[in-house]
DNA sequence: CTGCATGCAAATAGTTTGCAGTAGC
DNA sequence: GCTACTGCAAACTATTTGCATGCAG
């Protein structure tokens, strides 16, 4: 393996996810370091993501875009289809579950994702009061 | 909604993934339907997998790459993290976990997906092959 | 010093889209 | 004949990579 050094931004970016729950993509992280770090750069936000995840400090999660999650704990996760935006959910994460499929079959389990979709809160409202104005609009048309 | 018309490539299209359990990418579905089909262009696979999805004929996975399955009935998924590959697994669909999420936060959930991650057999297999052949070497050597 | 890490920009992969021509109904 | 659908190519988004330079150990 590699040896690894430390580096200034590795610590930013790893900083940005442990203090953040919105579990964001390498997008995101960047454009929130960018104003107190005008140096930084996309490139070394991709690097930096991804070298974590492999060494296990982040959760990489193949959303269509890659996001990244510090909880390394497994959990579930809930994925708005409105909005994208992807949050936890209380959920346990059942460890049993993989020994049963590996059992049941030829494969080397070595977690499971459980990710939930539907539409949050925000995005009910939102589709609500859009109705309401579309109705009223209709009304005064 | 806009009122479709039958056209052959969508069938083509479609016919390909009900004859598969594979879980083919856009582009694995355009190879395979090119030889038959020169003129087919890898626009028109793209733009028919993402309507077929969105009339729910197909379900759309959102791995790495976008993979699309004929199989609407909810099922779970393995996914190979050293080959990529996707397949089905046995293990039954909980609706009655999604009812349970649903109560428990202010959350409107569609649906769940449970997926798997390990390493397949033909990897499994594919790994250890190459283990003996590095031990064969180093004894020679 | 050594060589891992960075910034930058170019390259790549996957996917979408604009447009002119084709073909269902 | 109307207009959805196609092929083609260009555009776009997300991500990776090559290279010269910077900086940790």
């Amino acid at each position: 393996m590699i040896q690894r050094r430390y580096s200034r931004q590795r610590e930013l970016i790893y900083n940005c996810l442990l203090g953040t729950k919105e579990h964001p993509t390498a997008e995101m992280v960047y454009q929130w370091l960018l104003p107190e770090n005008p140096n930084l750069s996309r490139g070394t936000v991709y690097r930096n993501l991804k070298l974590l995840a492999e060494e296990g400090l982040l959760l990489r999660m193949p959303f269509p875009v890659e996001r990244y999650d510090a909880c390394t704990e497994q959990h579930t996760h809930f994925c708005c289809r409105s909005c994208g935006a992807v949050s936890d959910l209380e959920l346990e994460y059942d460890p049993e579950l993989d020994q049963r499929v590996a059992r049941s079959s030829q494969l080397e389990i070595q977690w499971h994702d459980l990710v939930f979709y539907g539409t949050c809160k925000e995005c009910i409202d939102k589709k609500n009061s859009n109705q309401e104005e579309h109705s009223l609009q209709k009304e005064e048309g």
